[in-house]
DNA sequence: TCCTGCACTAAGCGCTTGCTCAGTCGACAT
DNA sequence: ATGTCGACTGAGCAAGCGCTTAGTGCAGGA
């Protein structure tokens, strides 16, 4: 039996009318950006009037503000996930890529709001989904740190590396489209790949 | 004797004024984005009233497709330059990724509109930055798959490799500020070494 | 001295924007 | 039957938007 795109993506927001203004929400704010979408377009996207999305949410950037902290905490998950349940540093990066990179293909969408949209949020909600960001990029530094200590790794700057390893995985969002190939699965496997030699191992 | 900035940038652009409306521009769309910056931003920006960005553009967003277009084509001078001097494949990646990735880093503000803004354009206008990125793209694949066939690149797929070269580089530009580390040509450097290694060349 | 043309401004037009408000409708409890 | 409450609509307001228009000032040529 399968679910609703909505209830998939946020299972815990209540009620469903919510979830669908999110959902339009989400496709306006990647295909036009945030502040060239209307309250218009959004309602209409979801079936409604202009008037109902403030029945739901009490504006139009508290809106993109829940789109963009369960995005975060949806990859900040992933990457906790992994740490939770491998310990060797090689392993954990090839995880954290391969989830994170399939996430931002898979989820391209809601990924490009989630990654290029942020800052166009108010200063205080800017600032919680920034917490979770810097959590997710020390979370990586750390395991590339960890790794080039016990000499599995060799770069010279965790901290660059870090922010490449990123970085790919960001841009996907950007580029990434419903007919682009190969699979988000295999796209993640792929990357894993060119990350861990670019981190200076010798392993396939 | 040192230059204006506009005049570095836009050394072509006439008068003056043209080019104060194109710097004020690309600080307001780098830092709002193009469709919360307002024309009376850019003029006064500019330190002019709003109707003077009409004597010199005829819209809005042909102030933002001529910063667009002239951006795409200094970075693909950048990499067709690279191409002219070098013939060695992994030089070639090494100093494309360094100019590249350098360029993204000490002109962040304008290479935030040039990678960021460009869905913004209007139709017409997309499609002449859309096939000078193409350019851009194929180069560095063909540099690739050239690397590929003389063996001294392995990688499985060089359309991906490219994907991953050029992401990057386009990145930086979303998180590179005035108070980061490392300098922008130290890191093209780093990064011309990561991506060698992700590449699968041994040399240093 | 007058004329021409360019760069610029003050004022404002028509339209769209985010958001509000008064009221409707149906589900459900009493 | 009646009352209550949450979800929703139609109409519309104040503010801000891109852009236009009429006119000013000034540099350079005849």
């Amino acid at each position: 039996m399968t679910m609703s795109l909505t209830a998939e993506l946020w299972p815990d927001v209540q009620p469903e009318a919510a979830r669908r203004l999110m959902l339009a929400g989400v496709e306006s704010f990647a295909r036009r950006g945030y502040h060239a979408t209307t309250t218009r377009d959004i309602a209409g996207g979801a079936g409604m009037s202009p008037a109902a999305l403030y029945v739901h949410f009490p504006s139009k950037a508290a809106l993109l503000f829940a789109i963009s902290r369960s995005g975060h905490e949806q990859t900040l998950a992933l990457v906790e996930d992994v740490v939770a349940r491998e310990q060797d540093p090689v392993v954990r990066i090839r995880m954290i890529v391969e989830d994170f990179v399939a996430w931002h293909a898979r989820r391209h969408t809601v990924a490009r709001v989630v990654q290029y949209e942020l800052q166009s949020l108010p200063e205080q909600e800017y600032e919680i989904v920034a917490e979770l960001r810097r959590r997710i990029e020390r979370i990586v530094r750390e395991v590339i740190a960890d790794g080039v200590e016990s000499g599995v790794f060799a770069v010279p700057e965790p901290r660059t590396a870090a922010r490449a390893v990123l970085s790919l995985g960001v841009d996907v969002a950007r580029w990434y489209t419903e007919r682009s190939r190969p699979t988000p699965t295999a796209l993640g496997q792929e990357y894993g790949e060119l990350v861990l030699r670019m981190l200076g191992t010798k392993t396939s």
